[in-house]
Order: structure tokens, then sequence, then C-alpha cells
DNA sequence: ATAAAATATGAACATTTGCTCATATGTATT
DNA sequence: AATACATATGAGCAAATGTTCATATTTTAT
């Protein structure tokens, strides 16, 4: 590595250090199976947490405090209809994730 | 949902359950962030140990620790060049991935 | 108003994780 | 051959994580 080269990615990590956080912070909500499915069952239909937790073989509860990490996060969104409680992803992007690190693993 | 959607969805997560445990393993590995930091890094150039470690001020051996995951998740690979062992990205799906959490990011 | 149903939440616990420290291993230099 | 340099590795530890169990909360149905 030349100089130049050092100097440019020096800046470019100290600059974005923050950013490398949230990254991480970020791949960590699909780091854990639980999660990754509930996401992936998501990206077909809005649910409401007893079909997830049915769907995914999960307990009730596990499945709760799931969603609640990822709603505090913003992944996926929730509204009440009548005893139910329906989730549903935020935006598109958590399927575009999904789907990138599908086409890793299918090699 | 209509018992359809239900079937469909259900069969989805059923058939792919290993599947998804390979996935989470894959995110697990950028989600945190001085692994996400190495491999930012080696986007822009392979590198040697000493010289991450520099870059990112970890220490050295918390450096090491964590190639040697990447490497046997096969995310980076290495090789001797004198004293040295140089890393470097395995494919290009490593820059795919991170640019894909980045996009959701910035918004 | 009361009971049932659906979901949320807190505490406790076991597991996993990432780091540090010390040291081992392997290569280059003299 | 001996020393210095670069990297790897194992043990130990503290922090974070995911689950379970029990219970609280909120809404619906009777």
């Amino acid at each position: 590595m030349d100089s130049n080269t050092i100097a440019r990615i020096q800046a470019i990590i100290t600059k974005n250090s923050e950013l490398f956080e949230e990254l991480a912070q970020l791949y960590k909500l699909f780091g854990d199976s639980s999660r990754v499915k509930i996401l992936c069952a998501l990206t077909q239909s809005e649910m409401c947490v007893g079909e997830i937790s049915e769907f995914l073989s999960i307990t009730q509860s596990a499945v709760s405090h799931q969603l609640r990490i990822l709603k505090s996060s913003n992944l996926v969104k929730s509204r009440r209809q009548g005893k139910n409680i329906v989730y549903s992803l935020t935006d598109e992007h958590v399927k575009t994730i999904i789907d990138c690190g599908m086409e890793h693993l299918s090699e």
C-alpha cells in the first residue's frame, strides 16, 4: 500500500466510525435466526403475534420480545386490529437485505 | 390471511429452516463494529494484520481473533508475504452486503 | 362486570461473545 | 544460531444476548 492509499483508508475509517457502529447494530438485528425468520415471514404478509409464534414454533413470549427489539429499531411497525396486534415491515429495505444475504449463501 | 397464504408461508419457513440459521450466522459476522470495520477496510485494499490493527485502533490480538472468525467463515482469505500475512476479501459479496446495509442507514 | 383471549413485560438464567493478557509459533535479519 | 518482528492462540473474564416463566395489561365476549 502506498501512502496515499493508507491516508485515504485511514480517513474513511475514522470519519465514519459512528456509521460503522450503526451498521453493525443493523446487522445484529438480522444475526439471530428467530429474528430473520420473523422478518422473512413478514416479507410475505403482515401478521399478528400469534401467527408468527405458530409459524415459527417459537414461544409467544419470545416472539414478543423480539418484535419489541425489531420495532424499536424501526424495522417493523404494528397496529391493533381487534384482539390482535398486527405487525408488518416498515419498508422494503428488510427484504432487500435478506435477499442480499441469501444471494451470498447460494453459491 | 387466507388459508392459501398461511400454507404458503408455513411451507417457506419450515422448508428453509436450516437456511435461516445460515443466514443469521452470516449476518452475525457483520453485526460487530470491529468486524465490519475490518471488512470495510478490506474492500478498499488487501492489508496485513498490523495495518488493520493500526487503522482501527484495535489490539493486534483482537484483530487476529476476528480475522480468524472471518476466515473460517470464508469471508476473507490470507496469504503470507514475507514477515506479514496479508488478508483480503474472498469475493465481492462482502462489499455488496455492506453497501446494502449502508443504503438502509442513509434515509 | 367478569371471564377469556392476545400481547407485553420483568426477572432470572444459561449461553455466547469479544476483549485482554500472556505466550506460542513462524519468519526474517544479523 | 540468536534475536527481533509479525501473527496466532488459549485461558479467563465481563458484558451482552435470547429464552423461559410468571404475571401484567388491554381488549373482546358473555
